[in-house]
DNA sequence: TTGACTTAGCGAAGGTGTTCGCTAATAATT
DNA sequence: AATTATTAGCGAACACCTTCGCTAAGTCAA
């Protein structure tokens, strides 16, 4: 089977709109993308074409106004493009990411205690 | 000023290379990109142009072998494809991101360690 | 200086992503 | 059934990234 390989910004886009609205027509997630960058109704289509070819998103064939749904899930997408991330800037080092992102952008005290606790189960589970 | 937008591909390895090796000549950059991906000098030659044209790097001017340097730091380029992933697919949650690299994957006891002990810093800062 | 080698630059070609005008097909309305 | 609105599809155009052949400029050695 075809191999996925890096998703585009617009497929990112796109696929954001759908993990937000779950499935849906065109006309809706060309709503959403159109009130976010102008984009024109035959190019949503198009690309909605475009990444069903590419098995990016699935739609039904029965009905008439087609209902595309995500195939690719936002935690499949999180994980290659973090595992990018992390190879590509972070010499593949996990936690050196995470150490940067918690230096970067301070999370809340409770935020602290959420991963605390994961990290006390990650250790647990040994 | 012109704003950076995301990195290329070859703009992201090119870097990665003036990252590891620090100041370089064409001749170096263009050895490491070669062995890895079969690179024809002229193309490094061109990207570099083409970078130091985007800003993305620097270079001396006078002496005859150009010495090449990275001006976007690591940290920096990895703040943005962060805030990037952060934004496009963890719906703008650093913590959701923290959690899936720590779930996804496993970090080590002494790992841990250092996250905690980073944890405990950030808490203490306030 | 001449010839061989290294380093730099240009322009064009090929590839892919993205956009959209225009037409066709289907559905809704009168 | 005829008209109008909605939904789908095609092909071409454009934009940007990446590659490389070919030429020029500069360096080194005999």
């Amino acid at each position: 089977m075809a191999e996925k390989t890096q998703l585009t910004e617009v497929e990112l886009q796109t696929l954001g709109v759908l993990w937000e609205l779950g499935p849906s027509p065109v006309r809706d997630i060309h709503a959403k993308l159109n009130a976010d960058k102008g984009t024109n109704y035959s190019t949503t289509v198009k690309m909605l074409s475009v990444m069903l070819q590419k098995g990016l998103v699935t739609r039904t064939e029965g009905e008439r106004p087609h209902i595309y749904r995500a195939k690719v899930s936002r935690k499949i997408a999180g994980k290659r493009m973090m595992r990018n991330l992390i190879d590509k800037v972070y010499e593949g080092s996990t936690t050196s990411l995470v150490l940067h992102a918690i230096t970067a952008e301070k999370p809340s005290p409770d935020e602290i205690e959420e991963i605390r606790r994961l990290l006390d189960e990650m250790e647990d589970r040994r």
